[in-house]
DNA sequence: TATATACGGTACTGTCGAGTTTCGGAACTT
DNA sequence: AAGTTCCGAAACTCGACAGTACCGTATATA
């Protein structure tokens, strides 16, 4: 009997994977995604964009499907950090400081990739999955870790539904963009803050 | 020469198109299209849902894509009438009051619709249009109505963005239902109407 | 050095679906 | 009745793509 398999790597025989080749095939698989969605994607444009062989990705993952899924799940990772939130002092401060080009950038391209997945979502719960916790609910944690803050302070009432206050900028960025089809700029979010947000968060138990 | 063509109906030779065909199979493929979405949907899969033959659809359409683009435009039509709107006297009134079943199906429907297409709509123009027009604008448009007579009984400011507050609903129900994958009730419904929209329709000018 | 596996690249296989054609029969015009 | 077009159904063509196999080469272990 052999000791089959005691959890170490093994060294196994011959040449080993090249890690980089991962990494790269992953990104390619975003690119094309954010391009031109999953039914539009093919594994030989993924392959030609990370100047790999068609062999090379489907020595990793078995399927084009369970490469989405990984590629996807691994946007979570490389996320601008919850940890240096901005800290201004006050709601508005920190939600506007939340508009700069590298945060930008990275939701813009979260959101193409979305659009390319969502009439998948229906019929593949664990492509959902990944989707969600990599794309949608980082968006929401931040939002609702500034507005929990804004509670502490006293600015709003505690009594502030963050659920819904959390997602109504990530809802109204993805509407505009995926069903009205107009540009976000600054402008936009400013003035999703002060008309929408900020009025939500002060005025839920008036009338 | 011939008269070649006098606008008139010029009654043809043989038997004519059977108009029902034409309903049968755009309903179809709405049918078809909020079930699995633009990719997912085959021409046999329309054609044998409006017992039809696929010949009789290509007699008609000239691709898949074109009768897509035709179903999502016949949708405009079926409006749940612009005309016979609420009128409660109050604002909130009147958008609770669109919280009923017939208005709700008929979102739901065009909700899923839209969901598989939006891949789509980033490539194809006039697909966007038409998916615009009939799916988007006209729920727009109810809750402008709406809001513009609230402004003319001077429940909410004049200086209200109609623009902005009349995608406030849609968008977040688009988010919750394609993003979230979380059900839309009724409770939800007033939830962003009494959290979200009310306080923003009056809350703009304020600090 | 011998063996084994990874690599990029290319060719292959099998399936699926858009669009076309053909069929027997039905509906219309002359 | 003769001629034409529509109808549902089924068979067909053809291109695209997922997945596999193989090549020559590179990189590891023993």
């Amino acid at each position: 009997m052999m000791p089959l398999d005691l959890a170490e790597p093994a060294a196994r025989l011959g040449r080993p994977l090249d890690a980089s080749r991962d990494t790269d095939i992953l990104d390619a698989t975003l690119d094309v995604l954010a391009e031109v969605g999953y039914d539009g994607m093919t594994v030989d444009m993924v392959a030609a964009r990370a100047k790999a062989g068609k062999a090379t990705v489907y020595r990793r993952w078995p399927s084009k499907t369970e490469l989405v899924i990984d590629a996807v799940a691994c946007m979570k990772n490389n996320d601008l950090a919850l940890t240096d939130l901005p800290d201004t002092g006050t709601l508005r401060g920190d939600l506007i400081a939340m508009i700069k080009p590298p945060t930008m950038q990275d939701a813009e391209r979260k959101l193409k990739v979305m659009a390319g997945l969502v009439s998948l979502l229906t019929r593949n719960p664990e492509l959902a999955d990944a989707a969600n916790e990599a794309i949608v609910a980082p968006r929401a944690a931040i939002n609702r870790t500034l507005m929990q803050r804004a509670i502490d302070r006293g600015e709003i009432p505690a009594t502030a539904n963050l659920d819904l206050l959390s997602t109504l900028s990530p809802a109204l960025v993805s509407y505009r963009t995926l069903m009205l089809r107009k540009p976000v700029d600054r402008a936009f979010l400013i003035s999703i803050i002060d008309n929408v947000v900020l009025p939500a968060a002060r005025g839920t138990a008036q009338v």
